[in-house]
Order: C-alpha cells, then sequence, then structure tokens
DNA sequence: TAAAGGAAGTTAAAGAATGTTAAAACCCTC
DNA sequence: GAGGGTTTTAACATTCTTTAACTTCCTTTA
C-alpha cells in the first residue's frame, strides 16, 4: 500500500531487448512504457508522467542524447539512465554533461540495471525505506501524522482533508500534482463537485502558507497544482 | 561561479593508485584526504566533514563495505562510491543494499570516476550543469518555478503557458528555438489553432519585455523564434 | 517589381477553469 | 438533539486559454 509504482519511460530499438527489459521491470513493479525510438519516446514524455527515463543511446529517428537534452529542457530533475553498447569514453562523458544520472553498459545483468535504478529512485524521492510524514515547507514544519502545520506564528491544526491534500502536495514537491490524481486519491470520486471542494482545500492551504511568501502553491492550468518553494530569497 | 569545494574522503590501501587518485582530484579542485585504511578512513570521518566518500572495497584492518556500514549509521545521506577490483556481482549488489550511490570497478579512467563524482555531487547538491529554473534577460529576472517576471518597474506574474514558453526561449537564449518544438513540448497538439495561440502568447511575452529594449523575441520567418540580449547597448 | 499566398502580429471576446467567501449539510460527541 | 467542528454546495468574481477577425509582414514567383 505504501508501495507506489514508480513510471519509466524505456527507450530501446533493440526489439529484444525492449521486450525483455519491459517484462522484467513491470515484474518488479515499475510501471513500464517501451517505445521504440526517440520520436515516439518524446512524444510519450510529453503525454505522460514518469519518473526515471531508461535511453539507449543509439536509436534510430532520433538519438537518446538529442532526445535526452530535450527532454532536460522541460524537465530538468528527471532522473536519466543511458543505456549504451559502446563503452566508448566519450559517449560517457557526453552524457554526463548532457546531465545523465547514470549510465550502463551493454551487456549488463539485469539486476545490476535494477539496482542502479533503485538507487537513483532512492535518492530522488529522498527516502531511504518508509514513506514520509514530515516535511520542511519554506519556514512551516508539517506533521501529516498529527495534522499539524508549525509555523513561526504558531500552529495551525489542520483537518483530515487539509493534511491530505497538503500531503500529497508535498509528495510532488516542485512538480505537477495532478487534479484528478487528488481527486482519485483523497475523494475517491472525480465528478465536478469534489474537483470544486479541493478548489476550496487549495484556498485554505494558500491562506494558511500566506505567512511565508517563500512557500506558493501555484495552479497549472487545466493540469493540477505545484507546491514550490523560493530556495533562495532575493 | 560554483567555487565552494566539496571534500572527499578517499580511502584506498594501493599507495600508488591511492596517491595519483589523490593528486588527481586535488588538481581538479576537490579537497582531498587520503588514508590507507578503514580504521583511519572512520578516524577522519568522525573528525571532519566530508561530501562523498571513496572507498576500495579490499582494505586491510576493516574493509569498505563494514566502513561504509558504519559511516552510513552516523550520515544516512552521504554520497558513497566503492572502488571495487573485483567486477562480482555480489560485490556490487551488496555495495548498493549498504546505501552506495555507485561504484566503480577497476581499472577505471580518472576521467570516468571524475565525471561519476561530479554527477552524485550535482544530485546532491541539487546543482546540476545544464539545469536552471531562472535566469537573466536584460535587465528582468525571471523565475521560471515561481513564473515571475521581475522587472525594475515591478514584478508580473506569468500564467503557465506564459512561463514554459518563456522557460523554452531562455533554454535556447541566442538559438531559434523551432516552433514546432515548443508547439509539442507545451501544446503537445502541433495543429494550426494551437499555432495561433503561441503567437497570441509571443505577443503577451513581448509586451512583458517591453519596457527593456535590449530584449528582443525574434522571429526566424518559417521557422520559429530567438530570444536575443544586446548586450553592449550603444 | 508587383502580386499572391502563407506566416506572423494584434486585439478582443467567449468559454472554461479557478479563486473566494459564506451558508448549508453533515457528522461527531456529549 | 444541541453544539462544535468539518465538508460540501452554492453563488459570484476573477483569470486563463482559445478562437476569431482583421492587419501586417515576408517570401516566392510571374
Amino acid at each position: 500500500m505504501n508501495e507506489i509504482k514508480s513510471r519509466i519511460l524505456l527507450a530501446e530499438d533493440d526489439e529484444n531487448l525492449g521486450s525483455l527489459l519491459q517484462e522484467y521491470l513491470i515484474a518488479k513493479n515499475y510501471e513500464t512504457d517501451w517505445v521504440t525510438n526517440g520520436e515516439k519516446a518524446f512524444r510519450h514524455f510529453e503525454q505522460f508522467h514518469y519518473d526515471l527515463c531508461l535511453l539507449d543511446v543509439m536509436m534510430p529517428v532520433k538519438d537518446g542524447f538529442t532526445l535526452a537534452s530535450e527532454i532536460r529542457m522541460m524537465n530538468s530533475d528527471i532522473p536519466i539512465i543511458f543505456l549504451t553498447a559502446k563503452s566508448m569514453k566519450e559517449d560517457v562523458l557526453e552524457g554526463f554533461t548532457l546531465g545523465a544520472d547514470d549510465y550502463i553498459t551493454k551487456p549488463f545483468s539485469m539486476e545490476e540495471l535494477l539496482f542502479r535504478i533503485e538507487a537513483i529512485l532512492r535518492r530522488t524521492k529522498g527516502v531511504r525505506g518508509g514513506d514520509k510524514n514530515s516535511w520542511e515547507i519554506g519556514s512551516f514544519t508539517f506533521d501529516a501524522k498529527k495534522q499539524l502545520l508549525i509555523g513561526k506564528e504558531g500552529e495551525q491544526k489542520l483537518t483530515t482533508k487539509e493534511s491530505e491534500l497538503l500531503k500529497l502536495l508535498c509528495n510532488n514537491m516542485n512538480q505537477v500534482l495532478e487534479r484528478n490524481f487528488a481527486l482519485k486519491a483523497i475523494w475517491i470520486d472525480d465528478n465536478y463537485f469534489n474537483a470544486r471542494s479541493m478548489d476550496v482545500y487549495i484556498t485554505k492551504l494558500r491562506k494558511y502558507l500566506k505567512p511565508d511568501p517563500a512557500v506558493q502553491i501555484i495552479n497549472v492550468h487545466g493540469k493540477g497544482y505545484k507546491l514550490v518553494i523560493d530556495e533562495n530569497p532575493t
């Protein structure tokens, strides 16, 4: 239940390897989409949400490096692992300058890949075992278990709904929390009225967080909300 | 610009390799302490502050894995890279279960090690090479995260679409941002209507940027747009 | 070089999404 | 079933995006 599946985008033109990897990753409980060229990969990336990209360097239509730089342009945080057939140093170096998080040289064992994936996800999700229930939100501390938002000016007790929504926002810090996802997670039904109810809660949370202007809940029109924190206030 | 030196703890019993690595890392501007066994390494770790540990797996007195688990016990966040002579899978796996952030198999090139180190430090320090979310645009400052364009005359809150488009332009500063790419990146569908919608947003951005005549969004007919900044105004 | 046609610029308005506030409905506990 | 807190509904305000209509600019080609 605390096992939120991570979504992986796998771009690999070799049909055998690709399907093998997809099968393996799905078996390991990762929702894995497999595409066979860089062009398709980019379209998938635009359209869906992923937690990690696994990109073959040499692919038809659009190579892995080009693809990676385009992906980086749209999302500067998502982890990217390159699969490279050649162990050529130049490849490795270029990959890292593009902001790769890791690379792995073919042939590799499934296990090795899996461990690299898990190592990166541990880091990026900031979880070394177990899921979080308290966060630093700017100058606030939010304790989800106690449903308490502690600020400089004092404590604010949160209702269940308020707390659940803030928790989802924290879990997706700096990323878009999709309306539908939040609705289904909290309200089960994602109908019109519940959506409006959620709007009301967003307003409430914004009011609570108002004392720290570095903290903001930003609306992404037609998509959802994003909790952002200004790291270096001017 | 990022002149903060990172401190590295290097534990390697091979005198030749150890001194070579230390020399190289210092040349690359890392403050590197080199020790020749696990026992000494742990004492150093207790006594000083480090940003990254580079541990040989096989060392006298105390091996790298034991050392790592002791270090982990004191600091669950510090990045650890194992140096391993054997390429045995078991080693790799055990290393990762101990919370290694990476491992590298001997023999390796200095460059490869350096890039792995830098990749990890980028991640943990949250600073990645070509990864920005704020730009100087002439006399403006654009904060993509907060969707804010700060000028001399005041702040302008940007909508999601405005911000996404400006971000793409910034990522391609002084280069042509292709219409097609921007459309697919932001609107997903690159049909006629979305293209006209983008035109509208270009107009809006130009209006916001108007206060500084050195900043311009130039149209490249049939191709796309280019954000240029006049560095030395006459 | 002038005309034609497509590309881009501009502005306004319509419709959908979101923001806000308050009252109503609900749900506990006593 | 009264009272206090929580959640939903309602009503109205505001903002965002798209569409439309019209204008201007650019490139090609006769």
